[in-house]
DNA sequence: TACAGTTGCAACAAGCGTGTAGCGACTATT
DNA sequence: AATAGTCGCTACACGCTTGTTGCAACTGTA
Protein backbone atom coordinates (compact mmCIF):
# COMPACT_ATOMS: atom_id res chain seq x y z
CA UNK A 1 0.00 0.00 0.00
CA UNK A 2 1.62 3.20 -1.36
CA UNK A 3 -0.48 5.17 1.27
CA UNK A 4 1.55 3.48 3.85
CA UNK A 5 4.73 3.89 2.76
CA UNK A 6 4.35 7.85 2.49
CA UNK A 7 2.62 7.89 6.04
CA UNK A 8 5.88 6.07 7.08
CA UNK A 9 8.35 8.22 5.66
CA UNK A 10 6.46 11.25 7.28
CA UNK A 11 6.14 10.04 10.65
CA UNK A 12 9.72 8.12 10.50
CA UNK A 13 11.05 11.50 9.25
CA UNK A 14 9.76 13.38 12.54
CA UNK A 15 10.54 10.24 14.90
CA UNK A 16 12.80 7.09 13.68
CA UNK A 17 11.70 5.64 16.84
CA UNK A 18 7.56 6.22 15.82
CA UNK A 19 5.75 2.85 16.41
CA UNK A 20 3.75 0.95 14.21
CA UNK A 21 0.77 2.85 15.75
CA UNK A 22 2.21 6.12 15.00
CA UNK A 23 2.59 4.34 11.48
CA UNK A 24 -0.86 3.44 10.90
CA UNK A 25 -2.82 6.45 12.74
CA UNK A 26 -0.80 8.89 10.11
CA UNK A 27 -2.17 6.48 7.34
CA UNK A 28 -5.44 6.47 8.84
CA UNK A 29 -5.91 2.75 9.12
CA UNK A 30 -5.71 0.25 12.15
CA UNK A 31 -2.06 -1.06 13.53
CA UNK A 32 -3.56 -4.30 12.01
CA UNK A 33 -3.72 -3.51 8.31
CA UNK A 34 -0.23 -2.27 8.51
CA UNK A 35 0.83 -5.47 10.13
CA UNK A 36 -1.26 -6.91 6.99
CA UNK A 37 0.46 -5.78 4.55
CA UNK A 38 4.18 -5.39 5.94
CA UNK A 39 4.62 -8.44 8.58
CA UNK A 40 7.34 -6.83 10.53
CA UNK A 41 8.29 -3.47 11.52
CA UNK A 42 11.58 -4.45 10.11
CA UNK A 43 9.92 -5.53 6.82
CA UNK A 44 7.89 -1.94 6.51
CA UNK A 45 11.50 -0.30 6.85
CA UNK A 46 13.11 -2.35 4.50
CA UNK A 47 10.43 -2.10 1.47
CA UNK A 48 10.75 2.03 2.13
CA UNK A 49 14.49 1.38 2.24
CA UNK A 50 14.35 -0.27 -1.33
CA UNK A 51 11.26 2.29 -2.81
CA UNK A 52 14.00 5.14 -1.57
CA UNK A 53 16.93 3.54 -3.39
CA UNK A 54 15.01 2.95 -6.70
CA UNK A 55 14.02 6.34 -6.88
CA UNK A 56 17.47 7.54 -5.90
CA UNK A 57 18.95 5.36 -9.09
CA UNK A 58 16.54 6.59 -11.36
CA UNK A 59 16.86 10.04 -10.56
CA UNK A 60 20.94 9.32 -11.09
CA UNK A 61 20.44 7.62 -14.03
CA UNK A 62 17.96 10.10 -15.44
CA UNK A 63 20.42 13.07 -15.56
CA UNK A 64 22.97 10.92 -18.54
CA UNK A 65 25.89 12.04 -16.05
CA UNK A 66 28.41 9.96 -18.47
CA UNK A 67 27.45 11.82 -21.29
CA UNK A 68 26.60 15.07 -20.56
CA UNK A 69 29.14 18.03 -20.24
CA UNK A 70 30.34 17.75 -16.79
CA UNK A 71 29.11 20.74 -15.44
CA UNK A 72 25.65 20.21 -17.06
CA UNK A 73 25.65 16.82 -15.29
CA UNK A 74 26.58 18.17 -12.19
CA UNK A 75 23.71 20.38 -11.93
CA UNK A 76 21.46 17.78 -13.25
CA UNK A 77 21.88 15.44 -11.33
CA UNK A 78 22.12 17.91 -8.28
CA UNK A 79 18.84 18.33 -8.75
CA UNK A 80 17.06 15.32 -9.74
CA UNK A 81 18.79 14.12 -6.14
CA UNK A 82 17.13 16.89 -4.39
CA UNK A 83 13.85 16.11 -5.62
CA UNK A 84 14.62 12.86 -4.26
CA UNK A 85 15.81 13.44 -1.03
CA UNK A 86 13.47 16.06 -0.91
CA UNK A 87 10.19 14.15 -0.44
CA UNK A 88 12.60 10.70 1.15
CA UNK A 89 14.40 11.93 3.57
CA UNK A 90 14.11 9.35 6.24
CA UNK A 91 14.15 6.45 3.69
CA UNK A 92 17.11 7.75 1.89
CA UNK A 93 18.89 8.10 5.37
CA UNK A 94 18.60 4.32 5.81
CA UNK A 95 20.21 3.28 2.34
CA UNK A 96 23.47 4.59 3.55
CA UNK A 97 23.92 2.04 6.46
CA UNK A 98 24.39 -1.06 4.50
CA UNK A 99 21.62 -2.99 5.87
CA UNK A 100 19.58 -3.16 2.38
CA UNK A 101 21.82 -5.42 -0.02
CA UNK A 102 20.06 -3.20 -2.80
CA UNK A 103 20.26 0.14 -1.80
CA UNK A 104 24.14 -1.14 -1.07
CA UNK A 105 24.35 -1.63 -4.68
CA UNK A 106 22.80 1.51 -5.80
CA UNK A 107 24.58 3.59 -3.38
CA UNK A 108 28.05 1.67 -4.91
CA UNK A 109 27.14 2.32 -8.10
CA UNK A 110 26.14 6.26 -8.06
CA UNK A 111 29.59 6.50 -6.14
CA UNK A 112 30.83 5.15 -8.73
CA UNK A 113 29.62 7.73 -11.00
CA UNK A 114 30.18 10.68 -9.22
CA UNK A 115 33.45 9.72 -9.33
CA UNK A 116 34.12 9.21 -12.70
CA UNK A 117 32.01 12.80 -13.13
CA UNK A 118 34.59 14.38 -10.97
CA UNK A 119 36.76 12.82 -12.77
CA UNK A 120 36.03 14.49 -16.13
CA UNK A 121 35.37 17.95 -14.13
CA UNK A 122 38.77 17.53 -13.18
CA UNK A 123 39.83 17.10 -16.99
CA UNK A 124 37.48 19.42 -18.21
CA UNK A 125 38.98 22.04 -15.70
CA UNK A 126 36.03 22.62 -13.87
CA UNK A 127 37.37 21.43 -10.89
CA UNK A 128 41.30 22.83 -10.02
CA UNK A 129 43.89 19.76 -10.87
CA UNK A 130 45.01 19.44 -7.17
CA UNK A 131 41.33 18.82 -6.03
CA UNK A 132 40.81 15.88 -3.40
CA UNK A 133 37.86 14.06 -5.34
CA UNK A 134 37.28 11.68 -2.52
CA UNK A 135 36.91 14.78 -0.45
CA UNK A 136 35.25 16.58 -3.17
CA UNK A 137 32.67 14.02 -3.48
CA UNK A 138 31.98 13.67 0.93
CA UNK A 139 31.68 17.79 0.70
CA UNK A 140 29.26 16.80 -1.92
CA UNK A 141 27.07 14.78 -0.59
CA UNK A 142 27.49 17.17 2.81
CA UNK A 143 25.69 19.93 0.41
CA UNK A 144 23.38 17.72 -0.62
CA UNK A 145 22.16 16.76 2.28
CA UNK A 146 22.17 20.58 3.95
CA UNK A 147 20.08 21.60 0.88
CA UNK A 148 17.84 18.81 1.23
CA UNK A 149 17.01 19.54 4.67
CA UNK A 150 16.16 22.91 3.50
CA UNK A 151 13.89 21.90 0.83
CA UNK A 152 12.48 19.42 3.36
CA UNK A 153 11.28 22.67 5.34
CA UNK A 154 9.86 24.39 2.28
CA UNK A 155 12.61 26.33 0.68
CA UNK A 156 12.66 27.25 -2.44
CA UNK A 157 12.94 24.49 -5.54
CA UNK A 158 15.28 22.04 -6.22
CA UNK A 159 16.54 23.99 -9.32
CA UNK A 160 17.64 27.05 -6.80
CA UNK A 161 18.83 24.88 -4.17
CA UNK A 162 20.63 22.76 -6.97
CA UNK A 163 22.41 25.87 -8.50
CA UNK A 164 23.52 27.22 -4.96
CA UNK A 165 25.07 23.73 -4.04
CA UNK A 166 26.74 23.55 -7.19
CA UNK A 167 28.26 27.50 -6.70
CA UNK A 168 29.06 26.60 -3.36
CA UNK A 169 30.93 23.45 -3.97
CA UNK A 170 32.97 25.14 -7.53
CA UNK A 171 33.76 28.58 -5.81
CA UNK A 172 33.27 28.25 -2.39
CA UNK A 173 32.86 31.44 -0.09
CA UNK A 174 36.44 33.39 -0.56
CA UNK A 175 37.19 36.38 -2.16
CA UNK A 176 39.39 35.24 -5.06
CA UNK A 177 41.46 38.55 -3.93
CA UNK A 178 41.79 36.83 -0.33
CA UNK A 179 45.15 35.09 0.59
CA UNK A 180 44.40 30.85 0.99
CA UNK A 181 45.37 29.97 4.51
CA UNK A 182 46.93 26.52 2.85
CA UNK B 1 31.62 9.06 36.95
CA UNK B 2 33.27 9.98 34.18
CA UNK B 3 34.16 6.23 33.20
CA UNK B 4 30.46 5.89 32.62
CA UNK B 5 29.72 9.16 30.89
CA UNK B 6 32.48 8.05 28.54
CA UNK B 7 31.35 4.39 28.50
CA UNK B 8 27.77 5.86 27.42
CA UNK B 9 29.61 8.28 24.56
CA UNK B 10 31.02 5.36 23.05
CA UNK B 11 28.09 3.02 22.73
CA UNK B 12 25.38 5.61 22.06
CA UNK B 13 27.70 7.06 19.31
CA UNK B 14 27.67 3.47 17.54
CA UNK B 15 23.87 3.07 18.45
CA UNK B 16 21.84 5.96 19.87
CA UNK B 17 19.19 3.13 20.84
CA UNK B 18 21.50 1.23 22.99
CA UNK B 19 20.40 0.16 25.65
CA UNK B 20 21.68 0.73 29.68
CA UNK B 21 22.68 -2.90 29.76
CA UNK B 22 25.23 -2.26 27.01
CA UNK B 23 26.37 1.01 28.55
CA UNK B 24 27.01 -0.60 31.46
CA UNK B 25 28.71 -3.57 29.90
CA UNK B 26 31.01 -1.16 27.91
CA UNK B 27 31.41 0.74 31.19
CA UNK B 28 32.64 -2.60 33.22
CA UNK B 29 29.90 -1.75 35.43
CA UNK B 30 26.72 -3.66 36.31
CA UNK B 31 23.96 -1.73 35.14
CA UNK B 32 22.01 -1.19 38.80
CA UNK B 33 25.23 0.79 39.24
CA UNK B 34 24.69 3.08 35.93
CA UNK B 35 21.15 3.94 37.74
CA UNK B 36 22.27 4.69 40.74
CA UNK B 37 24.48 7.19 39.59
CA UNK B 38 21.94 8.63 36.75
CA UNK B 39 18.31 7.39 37.99
CA UNK B 40 17.10 6.87 34.68
CA UNK B 41 18.19 6.19 30.90
CA UNK B 42 16.77 10.50 30.22
CA UNK B 43 18.95 11.62 33.16
CA UNK B 44 21.96 9.80 31.63
CA UNK B 45 21.92 11.38 27.80
CA UNK B 46 21.02 15.05 29.52
CA UNK B 47 24.36 14.73 31.75
CA UNK B 48 25.89 13.68 28.36
CA UNK B 49 24.48 16.40 26.61
CA UNK B 50 25.29 19.02 29.18
CA UNK B 51 28.66 17.72 29.26
CA UNK B 52 29.57 18.26 25.85
CA UNK B 53 27.75 21.45 25.54
CA UNK B 54 30.18 23.04 27.93
CA UNK B 55 33.38 21.39 26.22
CA UNK B 56 31.49 23.02 22.95
CA UNK B 57 31.14 26.46 24.79
CA UNK B 58 34.76 26.00 25.95
CA UNK B 59 36.62 25.55 22.43
CA UNK B 60 34.48 28.55 20.93
CA UNK B 61 35.08 30.51 23.82
CA UNK B 62 39.22 30.26 24.07
CA UNK B 63 39.74 30.43 20.35
CA UNK B 64 39.27 34.34 21.02
CA UNK B 65 37.05 34.80 17.15
CA UNK B 66 35.81 38.46 18.49
CA UNK B 67 39.79 40.02 19.40
CA UNK B 68 41.64 38.07 16.38
CA UNK B 69 41.78 38.52 12.51
CA UNK B 70 38.91 36.75 10.81
CA UNK B 71 40.69 34.24 8.81
CA UNK B 72 42.83 33.34 12.51
CA UNK B 73 39.95 33.02 14.25
CA UNK B 74 38.04 31.15 11.49
CA UNK B 75 40.79 28.62 11.84
CA UNK B 76 41.33 28.05 15.25
CA UNK B 77 37.17 27.75 15.80
CA UNK B 78 37.78 25.22 13.04
CA UNK B 79 40.15 23.31 14.75
CA UNK B 80 39.33 23.87 18.53
CA UNK B 81 35.49 22.27 17.77
CA UNK B 82 36.76 19.73 15.79
CA UNK B 83 38.56 18.39 18.56
CA UNK B 84 35.28 18.14 20.76
CA UNK B 85 33.53 17.14 18.56
CA UNK B 86 35.82 14.36 17.33
CA UNK B 87 35.32 12.74 20.74
CA UNK B 88 31.93 13.51 21.73
CA UNK B 89 30.10 12.60 18.28
CA UNK B 90 26.44 11.19 19.82
CA UNK B 91 26.45 13.77 22.88
CA UNK B 92 26.99 16.88 20.21
CA UNK B 93 24.33 15.39 18.23
CA UNK B 94 22.08 15.80 20.83
CA UNK B 95 23.05 19.56 21.97
CA UNK B 96 21.47 20.59 18.52
CA UNK B 97 17.55 19.41 19.23
CA UNK B 98 16.51 21.83 21.76
CA UNK B 99 15.56 19.42 24.67
CA UNK B 100 18.57 20.65 26.54
CA UNK B 101 18.16 24.39 28.05
CA UNK B 102 21.43 24.54 28.40
CA UNK B 103 22.59 22.86 25.45
CA UNK B 104 20.33 25.52 23.18
CA UNK B 105 21.69 28.81 25.07
CA UNK B 106 25.48 27.11 23.88
CA UNK B 107 24.29 26.73 20.67
CA UNK B 108 22.26 30.18 20.40
CA UNK B 109 25.50 31.76 21.77
CA UNK B 110 27.86 30.16 19.50
CA UNK B 111 26.02 30.63 16.43
CA UNK B 112 25.98 34.39 16.89
CA UNK B 113 29.69 34.66 17.39
CA UNK B 114 29.75 32.68 14.24
CA UNK B 115 27.54 35.27 12.45
CA UNK B 116 29.77 38.11 13.67
CA UNK B 117 32.63 36.27 12.99
CA UNK B 118 31.15 36.18 9.23
CA UNK B 119 30.50 39.91 9.18
CA UNK B 120 34.01 40.78 10.09
CA UNK B 121 35.12 38.01 7.55
CA UNK B 122 33.38 39.47 4.87
CA UNK B 123 34.38 43.21 6.20
CA UNK B 124 37.77 42.31 5.77
CA UNK B 125 37.54 40.59 2.34
CA UNK B 126 38.22 36.98 3.60
CA UNK B 127 34.59 36.27 2.45
CA UNK B 128 32.87 37.97 -1.08
CA UNK B 129 30.89 40.79 -0.60
CA UNK B 130 28.16 38.61 -1.93
CA UNK B 131 28.17 36.01 0.00
CA UNK B 132 24.95 34.65 1.48
CA UNK B 133 25.89 34.66 5.19
CA UNK B 134 23.18 32.03 6.31
CA UNK B 135 23.91 29.75 3.76
CA UNK B 136 27.94 29.95 4.56
CA UNK B 137 27.02 29.18 8.14
CA UNK B 138 24.96 26.10 7.71
CA UNK B 139 27.93 24.89 5.06
CA UNK B 140 30.55 25.89 7.26
CA UNK B 141 28.72 23.32 10.04
CA UNK B 142 28.46 20.54 7.35
CA UNK B 143 31.79 20.76 6.84
CA UNK B 144 32.97 20.45 10.19
CA UNK B 145 30.47 17.55 10.79
CA UNK B 146 32.09 15.80 7.75
CA UNK B 147 35.35 16.70 9.03
CA UNK B 148 34.83 15.43 12.35
CA UNK B 149 33.43 12.15 11.00
CA UNK B 150 36.55 11.63 9.31
CA UNK B 151 38.63 12.11 12.68
CA UNK B 152 36.42 10.00 14.65
CA UNK B 153 37.26 7.39 12.29
CA UNK B 154 40.81 7.93 12.71
CA UNK B 155 41.66 10.55 9.99
CA UNK B 156 43.97 12.72 10.98
CA UNK B 157 44.37 16.05 13.30
CA UNK B 158 42.37 18.67 14.63
CA UNK B 159 44.86 21.50 12.92
CA UNK B 160 44.77 19.11 9.06
CA UNK B 161 41.38 18.77 9.44
CA UNK B 162 40.85 22.14 10.17
CA UNK B 163 43.28 23.63 7.42
CA UNK B 164 40.93 21.67 4.76
CA UNK B 165 37.77 22.54 6.28
CA UNK B 166 38.65 26.57 5.90
CA UNK B 167 40.09 26.25 2.72
CA UNK B 168 37.31 24.60 0.89
CA UNK B 169 35.05 26.70 2.66
CA UNK B 170 36.67 29.59 1.19
CA UNK B 171 37.98 28.35 -2.37
CA UNK B 172 35.90 25.42 -3.30
CA UNK B 173 36.94 23.18 -5.77
CA UNK B 174 36.37 24.76 -8.61
CA UNK B 175 39.33 26.07 -11.14
CA UNK B 176 39.22 30.33 -10.93
CA UNK B 177 39.46 30.53 -14.44
CA UNK B 178 36.51 27.69 -15.04
CA UNK B 179 33.22 29.57 -15.93
CA UNK B 180 30.55 30.10 -13.07
CA UNK B 181 27.63 28.65 -12.99
CA UNK B 182 24.92 31.25 -11.54
C1' DT C 1 -28.74 -12.74 -3.60
C1' DA C 2 -24.32 -14.93 -2.97
C1' DC C 3 -19.56 -14.32 -2.89
C1' DA C 4 -14.69 -12.97 -2.12
C1' DG C 5 -11.72 -9.51 -0.44
C1' DT C 6 -10.50 -5.95 2.69
C1' DT C 7 -10.87 -3.45 6.82
C1' DG C 8 -11.77 -2.09 11.77
C1' DC C 9 -11.90 -3.68 16.27
C1' DA C 10 -11.03 -6.12 20.43
C1' DA C 11 -8.28 -9.25 22.69
C1' DC C 12 -4.35 -11.79 23.64
C1' DA C 13 0.54 -13.66 24.15
C1' DA C 14 5.21 -12.72 24.19
C1' DG C 15 9.46 -10.22 24.55
C1' DC C 16 12.18 -6.40 25.99
C1' DG C 17 13.84 -2.41 28.46
C1' DT C 18 13.30 0.21 32.54
C1' DG C 19 13.40 1.12 37.26
C1' DT C 20 13.46 -0.62 42.18
C1' DA C 21 14.78 -3.34 46.14
C1' DG C 22 17.36 -6.53 49.06
C1' DC C 23 21.37 -9.09 50.11
C1' DG C 24 26.19 -10.15 50.51
C1' DA C 25 31.09 -8.96 49.48
C1' DC C 26 34.68 -5.82 49.29
C1' DT C 27 37.40 -1.60 50.59
C1' DA C 28 39.04 2.30 53.02
C1' DT C 29 38.76 4.95 57.08
C1' DT C 30 38.76 5.52 62.03
C1' DA D 1 37.67 -4.31 65.07
C1' DA D 2 33.91 -1.38 63.66
C1' DT D 3 31.88 1.42 60.38
C1' DA D 4 30.34 3.70 56.17
C1' DG D 5 30.32 3.52 51.38
C1' DT D 6 30.32 1.30 46.99
C1' DC D 7 29.55 -2.39 44.05
C1' DG D 8 27.79 -6.93 41.89
C1' DC D 9 24.15 -9.94 41.71
C1' DT D 10 19.44 -11.62 41.74
C1' DA D 11 14.78 -10.92 41.52
C1' DC D 12 10.73 -8.55 40.61
C1' DA D 13 7.04 -5.35 38.83
C1' DC D 14 5.71 -2.38 35.31
C1' DG D 15 4.81 -0.48 30.88
C1' DC D 16 5.35 -0.48 26.08
C1' DT D 17 5.69 -2.44 21.52
C1' DT D 18 5.20 -6.10 18.60
C1' DG D 19 2.84 -9.64 16.26
C1' DT D 20 -1.30 -12.82 15.97
C1' DT D 21 -6.08 -14.20 15.93
C1' DG D 22 -11.12 -14.23 15.49
C1' DC D 23 -15.15 -11.88 14.37
C1' DA D 24 -18.21 -8.47 12.43
C1' DA D 25 -19.01 -4.90 8.93
C1' DC D 26 -18.49 -3.06 4.52
C1' DT D 27 -17.63 -3.02 -0.63
C1' DG D 28 -17.76 -4.44 -5.33
C1' DT D 29 -18.69 -8.29 -8.45
C1' DA D 30 -21.10 -12.18 -10.58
Amino acid sequence: MRTILEAAERVFAANPAATMEQVAQAAGVARTTVHRRFATREALVEELTGWAARRFAEAVESARADSTPPLVALYQVTANVLRVKTNWWFAMSRTADGAHPEAVRVHAEVRDQCERLFHRAREAGVLRPDADLDWTRRVYYALIHEAAAEGAAGGGDAEALATRVVDTLLRGFGSPAAPVIA
